[in-house]
RNA sequence: GUGGCUGUAGCUCAGUUGGUUAGAGCGCCGGGUUGUGAUCCCGGAGGCCGGGGGUUCAAAUCCCCUCAGCCACCCCA
């Protein structure tokens, strides 16, 4: 038994798990089309640098949860951990002579060798948007307005709170970035054995740290916000109120820095309490760096990805599937008929459903279990007449019906 | 990767201080005569007690290892 479980961290998706999921993501899909984002898909893996520089040589992402292997001609391949640096590297093969801005959707698996835990699993689902080529801090707005857009229709709104902040651009991160530094050696000592590296590698990300050592450090330090040059401090502000012109509030959070790298200015994220430890349902921000880093011409871009099952544990019960009307035969002569009577409905758009054995009794127990909203019966004796019964299922009340006028019957089924 | 909790039929769980052939409810399959569902009655199948090793006359029950799930750290969507 233990063998026939699926691998660690993976799950089958069940008819009933991707009622939920294929709510979330056609909703997403018909908002994002609203907007008009067009989807893209990339290949689930891609060589392994098109993540390592990107998200970062010694983020946490690369350097401990990413599947990599060698493919056959020793190539190092890696299963995609995000969507954006994929889609960035799609961008420069095969979309330069678009013209910008280009607005994109993408859906898919990703893939995190981390421990599983409530809403955290190694292989997941995020849809996301990227807007390339905007340099106007209108297109974060617009990225979060529609993020917003899908959460409300999804009527988790309520659930949520918007966290932002700004990481300012290159030159007020690489300043801020010393003193900040240096401001941490006295501390050194206090800090966690992961936030002494971060020293080095990423030293915003302490901020992020639930370490008592490292809250205290990070306490009286000196804030990003302070550090801001002109025009990133201009551009928070313009996002800012962007947001406040399609109404839509948000909470400042200055600790918010993001694990990847290629994040600059704009960092948020869609926080719920409702998940345990794993809160982010819907998260992103700017990454102006990115493309030019992948070696592409130096194009700005924005954009955020969320997580299908976490917002599949949040929604309220999926819209039910389609009733079906059961097709039922009694005897063996008349199965062939039914066969073709069900089939001939299929195509005239009425959903049926068939079943390939059974009396009557057994049957129409099946047609119940299914939720059919009605059967129709077909035995010998109607056939001589050319009729068929419909039993409506709620009411358990029966019609006697000309096959040939049947479809027109059926239509208060549909 | 670190720590804590858990693991008995398809599902939810009982299982007394280690002691005969391991139980219930739900579900599943069949029956309650000929062509009528959900209720009711009767019957049945299904468990190497997650896996492996050890202690013992005896282990679902105690110990060790391992696998998996959950929770937190961590990470992020």
């Amino acid at each position: 038994m233990s063998d026939l479980q699926p691998p660690r961290g993976t799950r089958d998706i069940l008819p009933e798990d991707h009622r939920r999921h294929r709510h979330v993501t056609e909703t997403a899909f018909a908002i994002a089309a609203l907007y008009g984002y067009g989807e893209i898909s990339t290949p689930i893996f891609e060589a392994t640098e098109v993540f390592s520089r990107t998200l970062g040589e010694t983020s946490d992402v690369v350097t401990k949860e990413m599947y990599t292997f060698d493919d056959r001609k020793g190539r190092s391949t890696t299963l995609r951990p995000e969507g954006t640096a994929g889609v960035a590297r799609a961008f420069i093969s095969g979309l330069r002579s678009e013209p910008l801005p280009l607005k994109l959707f993408y859906r898919g698996p990703m893939f995190r060798y981390e421990r599983p835990q409530k809403g955290r699993q190694r292989q997941f689902h995020q849809f996301g948007v990227e807007l390339l080529g905007v340099e106007d801090p209108l297109g974060d707005v617009e990225t979060i307005t529609l993020g917003a857009h899908i959460l409300g229709d999804l009527g988790v709104m309520d659930d949520v709170t918007l966290q932002l902040n700004t990481l300012g651009d290159a030159e007020s991160r690489e300043a801020y970035r010393s003193t900040l530094v240096e401001y941490l050696q006295d501390f050194r000592a206090d800090l966690s054995e992961d936030s002494q590296a971060r020293l080095e590698n990423n030293p915003l990300r302490i901020f992020d740290s639930k370490h008592k050592g490292d809250q205290a450090a990070v306490a009286e330090a000196p804030l990003l916000s302070e550090a801001l040059n002109d025009y990133s401090k201009d551009f928070f502000g313009r996002v800012q109120e962007g947001l406040k012109i399609t109404g839509i509030s948000y909470e400042i959070n200055p600790r918010l820095v993001r694990g990847l790298d290629y994040y600059c200015h704009t960092a948020f994220e869609f926080v719920t309490d409702q998940l345990g430890a794993q809160g982010a349902v819907l998260a992103g921000g700017r990454y102006d760096g990115l493309i030019k880093q992948l070696g592409g011409p130096e194009t700005p871009g924005t954009g955020w990805a969320a997580g299908v099952e976490r917002l599949s544990m949040m929604i309220a019960a999926p819209p039910p599937p389609t009733r079906l009307i059961a097709v039922i035969p009694v005897g063996d002569e008349t199965r062939d008929n039914a066969f073709s009577l069900a089939q001939q409905l299929r195509h005239a758009g009425f959903a049926i459903d068939l079943g390939f054995s059974g009396n009557l009794k057994k049957r129409l127990n099946r047609a119940n279990k299914a939720n059919a909203c009605a059967a129709i019966i077909l035995g010998e004796d109607e056939l001589a007449k050319g009729v068929a019964l419909v039993r409506d299922m709620e009411t358990s009340e029966e019609t006697e019906v000309k096959l040939s006028s049947l479809q027109e019957h059926l239509v208060c089924y549909r």
